[in-house]
DNA sequence: CCTCACAAGTTGTATATACAACCTAGCGTG
DNA sequence: CACGCTAGGTTGTATATACAACTTGTGAGG
């Protein structure tokens, strides 16, 4: 595994105060015996996890550390219940051709519209209300299937072919009002969290969603290691 | 650019509902006239970006759709300022040894510890809380430097020379009590967004913080591509 | 029938080579 | 002085080759 000696010797230059740079591939090839290719390999791994930065022409540089603050993965609903190891439950309120409200129109592209509105249980417990509006043009046949299976991604990739290419999310905290209060058995004006979600399919936006969340029993956790992994 | 023709075609095969698999390095660069150097580039991209799973001695197979429902990016709060085009200001109200809670005591390991409390602004209005402690036999230093300075990361990283090794975070809604409500200018029992947060440098925990945003005010928000970028 | 060994096919690692694309500094010429 | 161009260094792409490590099926031998 020569690579990976490559590797942990730039790692250790990298930690050093006073780093000597550019890098290049063929000045690592030689001092470590190895043939240039080994030493592309290596580089172009510690650009993958973030630590170098390289650019055509000019050579490999120490990548701007970027400091991110980490992500928040967010997981499909029977993922989390599973991580809980509770037993999840799906109900279907509503599922019907219905025009989109304004706001939601204006970001979908047009208000002819399928509207699906599920709340979901973990062991019985409500926890998440899903209000979704779909592009009817596109999406029609979704009624005809199943909405208490879990994943409405599924449906939309697998039984209509709809490859999603882009999404816009975006996630608060809110109070919930008293109706949204009333379905997941929580006192009105309670602490809530609101993820907004446009998904695409080729520059064109197919569906709108909007999930409410308990605040009392729904959290994103996560751990992880910032810039990929150390070797 | 053959290796992009190449992964394009595997693309389109993955498309296909019957799928011809497993695929070989030797099998696709005899097909597409190129070297297997090549297919392999295209097939290693491929599994990088999520599309195939690969195996040493078996193949190259479709992989499990995974359908993550993506992730979304915490940006340090500079970054955060210069997407809304706010101005950033930070307000230190605690910088001294003070001993953890109890709960946080016990998530770092020890309750010697100091304790900063800084409030922070966009365009002078309260927008997060953050309360924070760190272990005092590493980040003694930490007290002696600009702490209404955008980011304590990089003091922890670049004076201290403390490699953050791994993250442990999660996030939640809360109804503001009063005394924080207060400082963030909202009325007591508004919702926000609370996000926990360890940091640990090899292994051991160096700092427990919390941050309290205010839901009006704050958001994440992010746009991503499912599984890779397409080609 | 069962078991072991081997062969064939696969991905992983390493090397050598060639040329293309790109960047920069410096030199020459106008 | 200013401009352009060239030379040398860098990464990007593509190929050919060799062997190692792993998986699976098959066939020989007990």
């Amino acid at each position: 595994m020569k690579y990976l000696q490559v590797k942990e010797a730039v790692l250790r230059e990298l930690a050093k105060p006073q780093p000597g740079f550019p890098l290049s591939e063929n000045q690592l090839s030689q001092r470590f015996g190895v043939s240039r290719m080994t030493a592309r390999r290596a580089l172009q791994e510690l650009e993958r996890e973030g630590y170098l930065s390289r650019q055509q022409g000019k050579g490999s540089f120490p990548a701007e550390r970027r400091f991110s603050q980490g992500s928040l993965r967010v997981r499909p609903f029977y993922e989390f219940a599973a991580a809980q190891g509770a037993v999840p439950r799906t109900q279907v309120l509503v599922a019907e051709p219905r025009p989109a409200p304004a706001e939601v129109a204006e970001k979908l592209g047009t208000a002819d519209t399928l509207c699906v509105r599920r709340l979901r249980f973990l062991d019985e417990e409500p926890v998440i209300l899903e209000t979704r509006y779909l592009d009817a043009a596109r999406c029609g046949a979704v009624l005809e299937h199943d909405l208490t299976a879990e994943s409405l991604h599924d449906i939309l990739v697998h039984a209509l072919g709809l490859p999603l290419t882009r999404v816009w999310q975006r996630l608060g905290a809110v109070a919930l009002d008293p109706e949204v209060a009333a379905l997941l058995a929580q006192p009105a004006g309670a602490p809530g969290l609101r993820l907004e979600r446009v998904t695409y399919t080729l520059q064109t936006p197919v569906t709108w969603v909007e999930y409410l969340m308990r605040g009392d029993r729904y959290f994103f956790e996560d751990t992880f290691t910032p810039q990929g992994e150390r070797p």
